[in-house]
DNA sequence: CTGTTAGCGCATTCAG
DNA sequence: CTGAATGCGCTAACAG
């Protein structure tokens, strides 16, 4: 390529361009200035919203390669009514259950190029309020939260004001809020049923604290079957421990109604209950049927393989988080909100006295 | 209190304020009208930097709570030195090891007020190299990662710049990164010499991808225990799926030089080897012992339960992040790296012959 | 102790 | 099709 006179000036602009930019971050201004065009130029060619001249493009890009350019999200956020962004608050991150759902959440948004500010609340409605609103000074587009205790929680539309809201896993009281479960009640109806079935008729619901709404959707579905075989209803709450689960077992188990089957509330406290069960020498299915609500990666290798209801985790991550994008790209804000519940699946394996070598599941 | 004509005015402007702001969000210019001072004094009495007369203070105050005025974090960020931000980086969400490893840095990020974004990389360095950018683009105040592929990564203290950044679990090339890792091959080493204890001269290590740092370092140590004892290695790669490890076992178990004991070098494959055990029909530790790295919440309800090496998931992630954010408040670019191991713990239950009835833990 | 000025990097005006 | 001016909300620097 030859050098005129011009393009030797030119070039010698361009030198000074790059050592200037090159112990700060370039800017878009450094762009247009090594490219030669204005900064609205740039920033056309980049967001590529407005036609530009094919040779203009070029040089803006080779300015752009040249630098390393990369626009300062902070700015276009700042500047701007969106900031690419949602927030993602759930209750612990250590529970496997929720930590699928994040994993369906952080995958969807990113397939919409959003970033994810994650957080967990610990239960706390008062964390989890707090949390709510340092995502909203972040001005997130857009919030995707699993609840905490429906009683307290602080979470309404008017604290969100205009920015879209979707619980999952758990509802909240505002109803314009957007919400995505599972069936819970039905789920937990069907598998006890199945333990009817099987025989039993005195069925114990081994559960966690009753101010959970999954927990207490669940027992419905409990006392639903139970009522309409004749059954009488056995509850236990508050199985918070492994100690507390065995003393509590201990006890019912030698007692003179002694429950002959038993259905855990979620996947901590069926893990109690195995504890339980290996500190008791109790065995399953023999001298106690086991089923729980809540699949789990290990739930087939336990002894003998768990009897539980599945629910979708990925499913109901990815579809609160569709639901959220659809109110974002389409910048509404609902005066009703969605309630979209999905289906479960009971797996049938051992603990509930069925013979299956491999798992049967049905829809 | 007494209204005087002076009063009476101020309290019209208040009420312009009032409604004026009642429709967007309301800024500091909106209080520091309220309050009848300048934006500055508001600044310094929420940022608490610079002291202002208690009497201000007190009609900033008011004015905040009257609007429900939120500092705009975006605007923050843009202008000064910190976004309140960090990144992280992780293979996956949904394996129960990286969750607990999240859980620990957005708890510790908490600690600190600050908020996290968090990305998954699926192992592909390329997704993770662009997540980096992302979040520097967002200016992130620094990035704790777990790296994917070592070979492969592209995570260099060039592209990060003065950006701190933190690995765990694995390394990265660049030697000036910090790195928290946890004794891969002492744990190793040590399960290994257990399982020589107990009798056994043909343990083979059953693995996944040899290009995962975490796998290499804990054959190194099986290799060296191997070795001491003047036993020959037998190492299993690439087991990726629960039918490949099946195919693969029912054919080295049956072989002349079958293997009595087996060593898993991560969760993921103990749980193909667990499938294929019960597939295959072997009774542990009888046919095979069996010994795992790295815990998980239902080694103890296997059949039988199960020994392993406990990775300290939390500490480990705790320790990350505290060292991010001691580079992140000093400001300080290092030279060189730091590179903290943590000490991991045997963990012996039946799997491997022994007759503990509860676990016992050697550290 | 407090107010004024200025500008961070970008994209929405409005003119050419 | 392209450029210049303007201001988003906040805080460092400088007055007063």
């Amino acid at each position: 390529m030859k050098v005129s006179a011009g393009n030797r000036s030119q070039n010698r602009a361009k030198q000074d361009e790059l050592t200037r930019a090159a112990h700060r971050k370039p800017t878009m201004s450094d762009v247009a200035r090594l490219a030669g065009v204005g900064t609205m130029t740039v920033s056309r060619v980049l967001s590529g919203t407005v036609h530009v001249t094919a040779a203009t493009a070029q040089r803006v890009h080779t300015a752009v390669a040249q630098l390393k350019y990369r626009p300062n999200e902070l700015a276009r956020a700042f500047r701007g009514q969106h900031s690419h962004s949602i927030g993602l608050i759930i209750p612990y991150l250590y529970d496997p259950f929720f930590a699928n759902c994040a994993h369906a959440v952080t995958t969807v948004a990113r397939e919409h190029g959003y970033s994810v500010l994650i957080t967990t609340s610990g239960e706390d409605p008062e964390t989890e309020f707090a949390e709510a609103e340092q995502m909203l000074q972040r001005h997130v587009d857009g919030i995707v939260v699993i609840p905490s205790r429906f009683k307290h929680t602080r979470l309404t539309r008017a604290l969100f004001g205009r920015t879209p809201v979707v619980a999952f896993d758990r509802p909240v009281p505002d109803p314009t809020i957007d919400v995505v479960l599972v069936q819970n009640t039905a789920g937990t109806r069907r598998i006890v049923e199945h333990l009817i079935e099987h025989g039993h008729r005195r069925i114990a619901y081994v559960a966690l604290s009753r101010s959970l709404f999954t927990i207490n959707a669940r027992f419905l579905g409990y006392r639903r079957a139970m009522h309409d075989a004749g059954l009488e209803e056995d509850a236990i709450f508050d199985c918070d421990s492994e100690e507390k689960t065995t003393r509590i077992l201990k006890e019912r188990v030698s007692g003179p109604d002694a429950p002959t089957a038993l259905l855990t509330s979620n996947t901590l406290v069926t893990r109690f209950v195995l504890g339980a069960i290996a500190r008791l020498g109790l065995k399953v299915p023999n001298d106690l049927a086991f089923a729980g609500f809540d699949d789990f990666d290990l739930a087939e290798f336990t002894s003998p393989p768990l009897t539980v209801v599945r629910q979708p985790a990925l499913e109901m991550g990815r579809a609160a988080t569709s639901l959220l994008f659809d109110r974002v790209t389409r910048g509404e804000t609902p005066s009703t909100g969605n309630r979209i519940v999905l289906p479960v699946e009971i797996v049938l394996r051992r603990s509930c006295g069925c013979k299956h070598h491999n798992a049967v599941v049905i829809h």
